[in-house]
DNA sequence: TTTCGTGCAAACCATTTGCAGCAGC
DNA sequence: GCTGCTGCAAATGGTTTGCACGAAA
């Protein structure tokens, strides 16, 4: 799990598919492995980030390394129903957490649930299709945005 | 089930929350229900149909009518991860059926599975949540794009 | 040295919005 | 007649792309 290690591995993963290693990609992937687990930045979150680290990383190279990392694996793009995508390291195998979305605020918590794997597995394979994410969300209104009548339309 | 019902309904529908019921209303709805079960449209899917049917609707107004008719339950919005969202007749309630989706072809089937929808009520109950959907989508290759080794970056 | 990757700015695409006229009720 | 609704066109916001230069391998 250390770092050294993990970038080793990075770097195998994309030379085997032909892509090659830059001090940008690693920095990105450095963004994810510094916030805690779980935490999944849009685009315009991880520039941020960038920003703050004087990386001098455009939101363009921002946007094409999360398109790369997700296409082979190493992150997860999850997409709330908000008009944006959200990226979040893909933990090798595990727990696929899945989302609690209050469409009052935006606010996405997370929960797991073993079985959505399974199931996921299941149908998949019952239509032969080869599976490679499931998610599972349910929208709603938290305690707060009941009490104040706040969906905003 | 008759038609002539269900526009009533809406009507009622709509001036309870201070809405109007229009012809543009009407035969956007229409649309939706000339459909087979479980047909979803992207907007611009949507006014493909309507040109079709020399409605002179336009495109704002499909987006206007597809946000108002989600916003009160008629219709259901869905959001496979492919940057725009569909719509579908949201059946009162009822099997909530859930998505399987090729991620080469961006094809996707339904599936239903009751039990996603309990599940859903209790983690949202759980945590003081109002659950109003829950969305299970298991993202894959099908059998064609499997073979074609087509995934599309 | 050969590609691939990057920054920049322009382009794109889905969706939203301002406005003036039109139409439910 | 008041106010919401519509069409049009312009604006917006997220994301992608063309291009020339810089840098992995």
């Amino acid at each position: 799990m250390s770092v050294k290690t993990d970038l080793t591995r990075v770097h195998e993963d994309l030379r085997r598919r032909g892509y090659r290693m830059t001090p940008q990609r690693e920095t990105i992937l450095q963004v994810f492995q510094d916030m805690p687990e779980g935490t999944h930045l849009s685009a315009e979150e991880l520039y941020e980030h960038l920003r703050g680290r004087d990386s001098g990383i455009s939101l363009a190279t921002a946007y094409r390394t999360l398109r790369l990392l997700s296409s082979i694996g190493l992150l997860r793009e999850l997409d709330f129903a908000e008009g944006h995508k959200h990226y979040e390291l893909a933990t090798p195998q595990a727990a696929p957490h899945h989302h609690l979305i209050c469409v009052g605020c935006n606010q996405a918590t997370e929960f797991e649930a073993e079985e959505l794997y399974g199931l996921g597995l299941g149908v998949a394979k019952e239509r032969g299709f080869a599976m490679l994410d499931v998610q599972y969300k349910i929208f709603g209104l938290c305690p707060t945005c009941q009490d104040q009548g706040t969906r905003k339309l």
